[in-house]
DNA sequence: CTGTTAGCGCCTTCAA
DNA sequence: TTGAAGGCGCTAACAG
């Protein structure tokens, strides 16, 4: 390895409480614990950080004091748009808190879930947000090991690691199921990513219809391209396909255009209905019919029980399911189209 | 405060070390310098890692190598769907080379900015990329008085702080605008973002066409009920418009959906051209004419540059021009729609 | 190849 | 209200 470069000297707590004329402590007393320190004291040290251009060096302070200031996040793909708002709102609330995001990648491959564990885990992260439940029973036992507090998300389970804020993927499922066959429709389809959720979610939809529906599975990215060659590979199974349920408003969208391209209308010839309820659908031609899930609550939740935990609140309520409903627009509104 | 969590007594190098046999340096020199431990004693070390579950503490490690690690970056919002290829391929190229990902939200707001990027360098980052260049001087002053490698992306400037990749937006503009001239459209209109780089591909624009053209601003976040808005406002403003430059395609998807709505045919009616190439670009109905950025190619060219930096090496080429290119799709394809 | 020594910058514990 | 030690977990720098 070549030479670093020279390590820059920066400005420590030390040369603050020169310039101030008081002891280190008290300069970091008067930082962090303003309380316990005379007013002129607070203002001489304050002084002394415009002076030096002091910034804190959280590493150092975390170390002693077993508080990083950091959660960590896994989240399969950043640029998967469902996150988009937890990870956005995860992000303020904490901010607000003074907390720092550590953001982990950890694809939708459960085998890399340790390794990037792990690696987050070095950083002693004060809590640990995951999108999705936790799989590896490795991962698991050692999350509980470490006593960290840790929130699962976007899912519910019986057996939580921690705490969790999700809704049920398989009455989703069921819901969307039963909206269509209350419209009467019975020849049904359904365009899915692979990830696991969206699997329960088809599992829900089809235990709610009685019997397997022509599935037209894509790999991630779900996205409109996706939901195009998945309607094709839908109509080439059933050619009088009635209504199709998307995994998510990308593959809708995708979905739509294709059926649009083929001159069929919505929601005469096909009805359609996404999950996720992306900003982009209630603006569509026609509007999305979609399922709602309040991704940036999600996020909020996550946050305030994560606090909570690491000012060393009990928190009563662990597991909290924040529900979905079915937003009618006139992708799958009879009569209209 | 109430009362802390008592800390866990974590596994340490310590314990590691005596449960190999082997002392405290040996066994950190088996793990993060196996070159000069025999294999006996990197086997014997790691075997120890195995029994006592051990994992390094990386705050610890950087306090010391003055090293920590990681990149902090900063964005203006998570959300902003432009960026998302650039964070995703950043965070996967420092991944692979060992480094995490800080994430730090700063809005639009250039207030702001100093601020976050004093909480950020309080985490002692190893590099900093910036979304957009640094504005505030104040920030720029500190940021070269630290010496830590930055990237500014997504823009170019002539006065870099120290690393740069991007593409020149009044050039963006310029294209656009001679494009639609080239086709004989004279009767122009821009629906835009607020922010600074989209305005100055406006700047471009109207300087091209060599004279004011009718404009809709919206607020952020740039999306699809800003562009349905942002159509109607333009027609209103001059209802024999030919066609519009939107910047972003989500905008553009709104101008689209609106112009549908109103039964305006694409591009006979009206022609429309985006800015970003989203993946959906391509697959809507019509497809998208839009402004390619290789998002992906910022990333890794910005993580590049920073692990260049961060292991010593010197840059030359310290700005970098990825370009854009205008991809021509059916909104914009005279003779079609 | 291995070990000893001495901190990194800050905060906790005790004492004044 | 302030200060003096000591140590958090690890790694550079130097010895053996």
């Amino acid at each position: 390895m070549p030479p670093l470069p020279k390590p820059t000297k920066s400005v420590t707590l030390h040369d603050v409480a020169r310039e101030a004329g008081v002891s280190l402590i008290t300069a970091s007393r008067a930082l962090s614990n303003p309380g316990v320190v005379s007013d002129k004291t607070i203002a001489r040290v304050q002084q002394a950080v415009e002076v030096t251009g002091y910034i804190p060096n959280l590493l150092a302070g975390g170390l002693k004091s077993r508080r990083s200031m950091t959660v960590a996040a896994l989240v399969p793909a950043i640029s998967v748009a469902q996150f988009l708002p937890t990870v956005q709102a995860l992000t303020e609330s904490l901010d607000a808190a003074g907390y720092q995001l550590i953001l982990g990648q950890g694809g939708y491959d459960h085998s890399r879930e340790e390794a990037l564990l792990n690696t987050l885990i070095s950083r002693r992260p004060d809590g640990i947000v995951m999108t999705g439940l936790v799989h590896s029973p490795a991962a698991r036992e050692r999350l509980r090991h470490l006593r960290i507090p840790v929130v699962e998300t976007w899912d519910l389970s019986d057996r939580p690691v921690d705490m969790m804020v999700g809704f049920s993927h398989l009455k989703v499922g069921s819901a969307v199921a039963g909206y269509f066959l209350s419209k009467g429709w019975k020849r049904l389809g359904i365009a899915t990513g692979d990830d696991h959720r969206a699997s329960i979610r088809r599992e829900g939809f089809v235990s709610t219809v009685g019997h397997e529906v022509p599935t037209a599975v894509v790999p991630a990215p779900s996205n409109m391209a996706r939901g195009r060659q998945a309607l094709a590979e839908l109509l080439a199974k059933d050619p009088a396909l009635e209504a199709v349920y998307c995994s998510s408003d990308q593959l809708a969208q995708g979905v739509l255009a294709e059926a649009q391209a083929r001159g069929l209308r919505i929601p005469a010839d096909l009805a359609v209905c996404g999950f996720g309820d992306a900003d982009f659908a209630a603006h569509m031609e026609p509007a999305l019919t979609s399922v709602h899930v309040d991704g940036a609550a999600i996020g909020r939740l996550a946050a305030q029980l994560l606090m909570q935990r690491c000012q060393g609140h009990e928190v009563v309520q662990r597991v909290v399911d924040v529900g979905f409903r079915i937003i009618e627009r006139r992708s799958t509104l009879a009569g209209a189209g």
